[in-house]
DNA sequence: GATGCTATTGAGTGTGCGACCAATAAGCAA
DNA sequence: TTGCTTATTGGTCGCACACTCAATAGCATC
């Protein structure tokens, strides 16, 4: 039964196998930890030999500083896509909470911890923490930038309101490998929202989750909950 | 020239010995990270054979728990201590600040960052990171809540501020690695003091570093300084 | 000064890692 | 079909790691 170990070889283009080598990397990273990131681990993920990853990457750390970034910028794109078509800044930040405070975020922040932990001793690693860093919060400053100028948000500074948001969201990530799995308080759990509402002056609940999302993926419709200054 | 490599043992008392290696760990924990913690790498540091450290700790696991709770066990003590002889609860939040926000204080983001990632793989460690947590939130909670009781501070829930505080910290740690060294922006470097200031009803400037320290460890005297709301 | 306890050594085991390289075969072009 | 390019393999090397254990020697006690 030659299905368990095929000797065959499958021969892709460098592109596709790269993409593909990145790919399984980047699943490695965000469920076991970049460390995690070996060339056997990789090799053995796609079914091919060790040296195949080595060829691709000849040195390993650019790997794992590639692999990061996929699965951080994917994830960008899903939390504060570049554009948000039709639907005002207050649900999108909405939505960017009730995603960034699910337990479905947790691999996330462990990667973000991870990443910074790791940058410590991977230059290349570093860079590119550096790079998303930028990307995260110019995203968010743009979205809130948005909410100023439709008269939803009001803050002096929308750089330093976005930076503010990303530190809680950062310091409460600093807890995701917890004993207790995380706060038990929900005082705690709401941190970020509380920031974000005190800092854009939002009435205190705006941002929490909608119990019964519209129609999911409704493009053009107006929310009718927006409330305007 | 036998200095170099003595091969003269010393032998010293299990509790002595197991207390040095324990402190050399926490150097190189301090200095280099938790994962640089190695057998051959503490027996370095003492002069001893990587055998000797196995002797006293069996699962290297434990030692670097160890290690880690011995250096941040101690630094708490140093900016928290048990005992606040006489100086006002205002006056000692100044001081934590001073040192939390100094880059004396990075060696101490690094480990924090380093353990809460490490306690991902390392059963010890993460228990130990749980106890030191709530080490560090319960002697923070109690300054406030003597601040609160002497009229200093005004907030609802001591344990709720003492965690946000923690939580900005803790946020701000994480860019310890960052490529530019932290955050260039003052008022992002302020953030802790800031939020301190603002859920414990304190005027803006209170926590800053005080330009000329009274006269070093002056014991009894009341700070003139002290205001009662 | 002799004796016994045990702290300490030295040597060795097995594992997993990145990196290197000649040999091989897949798949495209002629 | 034949030939060529190169993606892929298989094997190997050196290194660092934790862990084990019998042998050794420091030191307190008598």
């Amino acid at each position: 039964m030659p299905s368990s170990v095929p000797n065959k070889r499958i021969r892709k283009s460098p592109a596709a196998r790269r993409a593909e080598i990145v790919a399984a990397a980047a699943s490695v990273a965000l469920t076991e930890g970049l460390e995690c990131i070996t060339l056997r681990r990789v090799a053995d993920e796609l079914g091919v030999r060790p040296g195949l990853i080595s060829h691709y990457f000849p040195a390993a750390d650019d790997l794992v500083a590639e692999a990061y970034g996929a699965a951080v910028g994917s994830e960008l794109d899903e939390l504060l896509p570049a554009d948000r078509c039709g639907a005002t800044p207050t649900r999108h930040l909405a939505r960017f909470f009730a995603r960034a405070s699910g337990e479905a975020y947790d691999d996330i922040s462990r990667l973000w911890l991870n990443a910074r932990h790791l940058s410590r001793y991977r230059p290349a690693l570093r860079e590119r923490v550096g790079v998303q860093e930028n990307a995260w919060r110019d995203r968010l400053e743009a979205l809130i930038r948005d909410g100023v100028d439709a008269g939803e948000f009001r803050t002096g500074d929308p750089l330093v309101t976005a930076v503010q948001i990303l530190v809680v969201l950062d310091g409460l990530g600093m807890l995701v490998n917890g004993a207790d799995g995380g706060e038990d308080l929900p005082v705690v759990r709401r941190l970020p929202i509380a920031t974000a509402e005190r800092e854009l002056g939002l009435p205190v609940g705006t941002l929490d989750a909608v119990p019964a999302p519209v129609r999911a993926d409704a493009p053009g419709g107006r929310s009718p909950s927006g409330r305007t200054g």
